[in-house]
DNA sequence: ACAATCTACTGTATCTGTTCACTTACCAAT
DNA sequence: ATTGGTAAGTGAACAGATACAGTAGATTGT
């Protein structure tokens, strides 16, 4: 059996509540003795129970992170592990854990999330996506439960908490970017349309266009279920419209990658006939051909800062809910070229 | 002030110790009391307190999952993510939570380990990488915590238990693939020496080479630190050669990706000029260009398996060591070409 | 008819810390 | 000499579950 605080406090020849004062660095015990009990501490090897502190104060230090599920390849995505570092890195400094859950299907997700919150095991949560009536973020909001959103909530925006780019904006910059070099003719391909990130980075799309006053018909939206089947089948059909873009917008490097793959298949080359910009730079995104010009969001910093938020939220239950923008950067490298 | 058991208890009108058998469907409890203490449990939202529960068992239904330190952009990869999807997908069948430790630094990650351990936060541990000498191994041992492997541990290989591919194996038949297409000069690029996965399939080429009687000088064996700018040098040097390599055994498809980039910009073409094959199987080996012929190691499976073998490890500490190899298949893509 | 046995519970100690209310001990002030 | 104030601790009551020993009441055996 480990040792506990008694057995400290008996080989101190103090009372266990000293003991745990001496933990809490509390001042009314004097340094003499907070000495004393260091040191048997030490020669004992203890360390405290954290499941028996955690009962006594109600708190577990420890915060839930949760991946959208996994039914599709979505999480192989390097945002997940990136984005978990920078939550891991606040967390270790303020001292708490992380739990996560990386459900299989929606249910088992949701079953998950109820296991956290019910059974008392995290203080606070962070939601890793932002899906349009998401039953997980509507549960959490019933209950009253501590959590933020990575990504822009699809209502109630002033209610929750939450740490996002201004995607409008950067895709509109992209979009511009595009414009600035010749392009006339570009689309938009994007995940799920369920997901909030999509929505924004297509509004930002349109509304470059739309300043533009180049032709944007409802063929050049294109909504391709990360790269299923369906999604080749939506890219050959974008491309053998009559009018065919020169330039795409894509929200995510990893669809950018299999979408460069088809092109060239389909006998097109990035960037001599095809311009091609996207979201994320993950560390990827410098290492592939050509390498893409494309949204550093700054993965680890959205992590930092949710942490940030949720730690605040969770010691702090009256904490206003807040929105934080972290700025993004448009790196700049070869999948784009000027045309005429 | 959320509802206990004392609360059921009382509604219910019978002692807390019979709601504590009813939760855990004891038999000595009548089907009717069940279904009374059931119902007052549904009727006030009952749930129980993780933490009392914990305390009271010493046990914590949580398993740590350690991933490398992540100085470098290891933690990108994809196969990350991919295993924790299977570790978690187990731990979801066994009503298991998964605590994730991504320390920023060796130490970082140490101490952190150190809390999941000592302050007794889970009941056992999934290392997800084997180095040699590694502090967090070895402390494992050393405390005799419950542990499990992901990769072939450098030492006291019997009392560990592990789950890995058989890597060796794997590489010699990658090998023998390219020396069945007509390859004579082919090299191996492989991470750093300390991570054992890598000695393993070095090893596994060496062989195959060996038995071919074809040249492998040493400077056919390059170590990448994972692309850096040293990397590119040694992939530089490797191909202004006397006898350049046509062939590439290469330890993981992330790297491959880097390699074949370099290649491009060197003005070598994957396959024409030179093959590739590498380890892994991510998701995206397949929508690369061209698709990377890789050795499918499932990962996913790597996960669940690790997963299992913990969850027995932590349930009954008197299990044995066990060594878990999960099978591997070769996916055979257009990376690489036959040449005379 | 009375002990033995069984069923279906209850009471209480236990797990390890935290915390509040309380006690000493000691010095200064009145 | 008594009171007040403060520093430094102590004791016991929690926190919310589990587990073991114990018991009331019904049933069985002879």
């Amino acid at each position: 059996m480990a040792v506990t605080i008694k057995d400290v406090a008996k080989a101190a020849g103090v009372a266990p509540s000293t003991v745990s004062r001496v933990i809490a660095d509390n001042p009314r015990i004097s340094l003499e003795t907070k000495k004393r009990v260091r040191k048997s501490m030490k020669e004992l090897g203890y360390h405290p129970n954290v499941n028996a502190r955690n009962l006594a104060i109600r708190s577990t230090q420890a915060i839930g992170v949760v991946m959208p599920s996994s039914a599709d390849k979505a999480l192989q995505n390097p945002f997940f592990p990136e984005i978990l570092r920078g939550i891991g890195s606040f967390a270790h400094e303020t001292e708490y854990s992380l739990y996560v859950s990386t459900g299989g299907t929606e249910e088992e997700l949701f079953e998950e999330v109820k296991r956290m919150v019910q059974g008392n095991r995290v203080d606070g949560i962070i939601l890793l996506y932002s899906r349009v009536g998401d039953a997980v973020m509507n549960f959490l909001l019933d209950t009253k439960f501590p959590f933020v959103v990575v990504g822009k909530p699809y209502d109630q925006e002033n209610e929750i908490t939450y740490v996002d780019n201004d995607n409008f904006k950067a895709s509109k910059e992209l979009t511009n970017h595009l414009i600035e070099l010749g392009h006339q003719h570009i689309a938009f391909i994007g995940g799920s349309t369920d997901l909030v990130v999509t929505v924004d980075r297509l509004q930002g799309y349109e509304s470059a266009i739309k300043e533009s006053g180049f032709p944007s018909p409802e063929e050049y939206k294109v909504q391709a279920e990360f790269l299923k089947s369906g999604g080749r089948k939506a890219v050959e059909r974008l491309f053998s419209l009559e009018a065919p873009p020169t330039g795409l917008v894509i929200a995510d490097d990893l669809m950018s990658l299999g979408v460069i793959n088809m092109l060239e298949e389909m006998g097109l080359s990035v960037p001599e006939d095809v311009s091609i910009t996207s979201f994320n730079n993950v560390y990827l995104s410098e290492i592939t051909r050509p390498p893409l010009t494309t949204v550093d969001i700054q993965i680890y910093t959205l992590g930092v800062q949710a942490a940030r938020c949720l730690i605040e939220k969770a010691r702090n239950k009256e904490e206003p809910a807040k929105r934080i923008i972290v700025p993004y950067t448009i790196q700049y490298r070869q999948s784009t070229k000027r045309i005429d």
